[in-house]
DNA sequence: AAGTAAATTTTTTTT
DNA sequence: AAATTTACTT
């Protein structure tokens, strides 16, 4: 394979070292996606592995997808018959689950529903309040922390109790909530993103016929940053491995940064112990960064004690040296930013530059900053789409279409759109389903059952129930319909949608807000059309995709700005970047300054951080702060004291921490004054289209003619003349978001209309015509 | 039951 | 400062 002549030797070692176990130590920007993406082609290519026989696993799906990417361009010549499943730890879990649950245990069956953090905090929220335990010092979200820590270890509830850790008190209210949170778990058929680990290990431990499939199917397994394994995606990696043994494990320790998540260093340690006959290669070569940035980040790594000798080197050039500024306070600090990112984009338009921080709640200063000068970003993380109340509520109603004992699902939906059933209604069912031990909606059947008992419940509830019950059981029976094949994922959420009332409701509050919540769902029905040819499984696999999604996958990797966390940031890199926020209780952190060993982790964070450079690296701090809305005098981060005083730049505009005590020896640079003058309009990000006009010539030229037969066949039922909206294709159209757009594509007819328009600026969007709000112009 | 006003809390990082 | 939760009114 041509590839191969472009590796070093160690690369080229690690891609060709195709059998038994191998441990590739590969450091930032030394190469490791490249070395993954080449060994599966190469696998494929030269060692005629079939495709489907080969894993690889990664954190992210944003990570998954890269390689993904890579590898099918590697192999574009090469007609495959079948792909390489490439896919994170989550997604494999419940893939095997989906197939096999029902062999682990009775109560879980194959329609499981996942329940994501938000799901089950709201599950413990509701146990607390059940026994009545309301204590400030113990929150839901951490009493969630410490179950999941327990369930992680393989703790039982008695084992928690039993720890030291809580008062006496605390600790029976720990176990108990435990035991609560799990049973109330079984009742729903529901798995929280725990126990998709917990429950896919501890079926590969008991049924070795499953274990035998699996080992028969993936016969070559990789794992992407293995330094961020914990234990049972250790024990999941080596049953999967049993059989051939061909695991090949890449990570580096010096970037191990979710300890916090229970990922254990260990288990990239002492590889070898597990696996003896394993070989190891090191990638030692940066291809990244200048020398300065390396040494920079390696002044900061080397203060840890507990970690591999590894020594990092570059053919690259020194460089500039670290540009460093301490402004007075956090909003000078994103001015500061801002405008130098204004004037590295005037000179160089095409510069991809990140601003990182340590924190989602420090988006916001830069966020504003940029906009004020009018400079495009593109934000990683902080808000998902998949987190919006409109959005999680139509999932919430497929969910309970698809799996009605879900009763975090259930109460999310049960009066939204408000059908007046309010607390007392609820109280009344959660009191039915307590008694009968069973999901709220058996209660909601039971109460609601023609000649049932007269329980508690008013007969104005009972009414709302019946129709409510009704709206789930019509969407329930859409799905489970398969009948006429032709029912499309997106179709059943635009009937969640609209059969629930929810359109309803927001059409007629008919403000700003309720717009841009009919627009988000307009955007879930588009995200809903990739899943339309997906056969039975679509709407499962829809909603999978939904719960197992953060926005941190949607990087857009052409954007010129990124605002993103560092930890969002690893394995990215950028010649600019900017790591903002470097004081003490920020920086590290300050829930890691009492720990040796996290604060070892906040310094390997810092060494991620500042390794993303590859020719340009800024850092800065400020010396006040606000937090939660008071500032605060801050002090620079014990981080700064760690770097080499002759490779930094200092640009503060008058005294600085450095230039007081701090340094004394760096060098001032010569601050040129900014140009007041401001970009006049923003820079597009992304994909640039022509204007509407170039587009119609295009698309006229090519299929006029085919066009004017085409809707002269249709004249019968399809007619899109006949539509009174008149959106035909060619038609130009103006969209509240996007602006103007020409109409290239028009599929279906009366509510499932579906057109492809192109927004220039916004590339092609799919839309379905009854949501999108069109205004048609000519 | 639903809407409004007041009180309280939030920020570590994420699948 | 903003967002969420609770308390209070109609």
């Amino acid at each position: 394979m041509e590839s191969l002549e472009t590796l070093n030797p160690q690369q080229r070692s690690a891609v060709e070292s195709t059998e038994g176990p191998l441990l590739v130590l590969a450091g930032a920007g030394s190469g490791k996606t490249r070395v993954i993406t080449v060994r599966i082609a190469q696998l494929i290519a030269t060692e005629q592995v079939p495709a489907h026989n080969i894993l690889a696993v990664t954190f992210t799906n944003k990570a998954a997808g890269e390689m993904r990417e890579r590898v099918s361009r590697l192999l574009d010549e090469h007609r495959l018959q079948s792909a390489p499943l490439i896919t994170t730890f989550h997604s494999l879990c419940v893939r095997i689950l989906r197939r096999d649950i029902e062999h682990l245990e009775a109560g879980y069956t194959k329609s499981f529903t996942i329940y994501d953090t938000d799901d089950s905090v709201k599950v413990i929220k509701n146990c607390l309040k059940e026994i009545g335990y309301d204590d400030k010092s113990m929150t839901p979200r951490r009493l969630l922390g410490i179950i999941s820590a327990a369930k992680n270890a393989g703790e039982t509830a008695e084992q928690i109790a039993a720890g030291v850790r809580y008062t006496d008190q605390m600790r029976a209210v720990v176990a108990k909530v435990f035991r609560m949170y799990e049973q109330r778990l079984r009742t729903a058929n529901a798995l929280d993103f725990d126990d998709l680990l917990i429950k896919t290990v501890r079926l590969l431990g008991k049924s070795s016929d499953v274990r035998r499939h699996y080992n028969e199917r993936y016969r070559y397994i990789l794992v992407d940053e293995y330094q961020d394994t914990n234990s049972l995606q250790l024990s999941l990696i080596k049953y999967l491995t049993e059989l051939s043994q061909n695991i090949c494990v890449v990570g580096d320790d010096a970037q191990s940064i979710y300890g916090f998540r229970g990922a254990d260093v260990g288990n990239i340690l002492s590889f070898e112990e597990h696996y003896p006959s394993a070989k190891v290669i090191m990638l030692e070569q940066n291809y990244r960064s200048t020398q300065n940035i390396l040494t920079a980040a390696d002044s900061i790594i080397k203060r840890n004690k507990g970690r591999k000798d590894k020594t990092l080197w570059t053919a690259n050039q020194s460089g500039e040296r670290i540009l460093y500024a301490q402004l007075p306070d956090s909003d000078g600090e994103a001015r500061f930013v801002a405008d130098e990112i204004d004037g590295i984009l005037r000179r160089e338009p095409s510069t991809r530059i990140a601003v990182l921080y340590r924190t989602n709640a420090q988006s916001r200063l830069f966020e504003e900053a940029l906009r004020r000068i009018r400079v495009d970003y593109n934000m990683v993380g902080g808000f998902s789409f998949y987190e919006r109340a409109e959005v999680k509520d139509i999932i919430a109603y497929l969910k309970l279409a698809m799996n009605p004992t879900d009763d975090v699902a259930l109460m999310r939906v049960i009066n939204t759109p408000a059908r007046g059933l309010g607390k007392t209604s609820i109280d009344a069912i959660q009191g039915i389903a307590l008694s009968r031990s069973s999901s709220m909606w058996e209660a909601i059947l039971q109460a609601t059952a023609p000649g049932g008992d007269p329980s508690t419940l008013s007969s104005r509830a009972v009414g709302a129930l019946v129709r409510f019950r009704m709206t789930v059981e019509k969407l329930s029976s859409l799905m489970f319909t398969s009948s006429d094949s032709d029912r499309p994922v997106s179709n059943i959420v635009i009937s969640a949608i609209e059969d629930s009332g929810y359109a309803a409701m927001l059409r007629s509050e008919n403000t700003d807000e309720s717009a841009s919540r009919l627009e988000n769902l307009q955007e879930l029905v588009n995200a809903a059309t990739d899943y339309d040819n997906d056969g039975p499984d679509g709407l499962r696999n829809f909603i999978d995709h939904a719960a197992l999604t953060s926005d941190t996958d949607k990087f857009d990797r052409n954007a010129s700005v990124t605002l993103m966390t560092v930890h969002a940031a690893k394995g990215l890199e950028f010649p600019v970047v900017f790591i903002v926020g470097l004081e003490d209780g920020i920086f590290p952190h300050s829930r890691s300054l009492n720990d040796e060993r996290e604060l070892e982790e906040e310094r390997r964070l810092a060494y991620v951080a500042i390794t993303r450079a590859e020719n340009r690296l800024y850092i800065t701090h400020s010396m006040r702060r606000r937090i939660y809305g008071e500032e605060i005098p801050a002090e620079p981060s014990q981080f700064l004291n760690e770097l080499p005083i002759e490779l930094i730049d200092d640009r503060s505009q008058g005294m600085s921490w450095l230039s007081a005590g701090g340094g004394g020896g760096a060098s001032r640079g010569s601050v040129a004054p900014r140009l007041p003058e401001r970009r006049p309009a923003p820079r597009p990000v992304g994909k640039t289209y022509d204007s509407p006009d170039a587009i119609r010539d295009f698309f006229s030229g090519r299929s006029t003619g085919s066009r004017d037969s085409e809707s002269r066949i249709r004249k019968t039922s399809e007619d899109p003349d006949s539509d009174p909206s008149g959106i035909k294709p060619g038609s130009t159209v103006e969209h509240p978001r996007y602006g103007k757009g020409l109409v290239l594509k028009r599929e279906g007819s009366g509510d499932g209309a579906k057109l492809t328009v192109s927004f220039p600026g916004h590339g092609h969007k799919k839309l379905m015509e009854k949501f999108a709000n069109l205004k048609v112009i000519k």
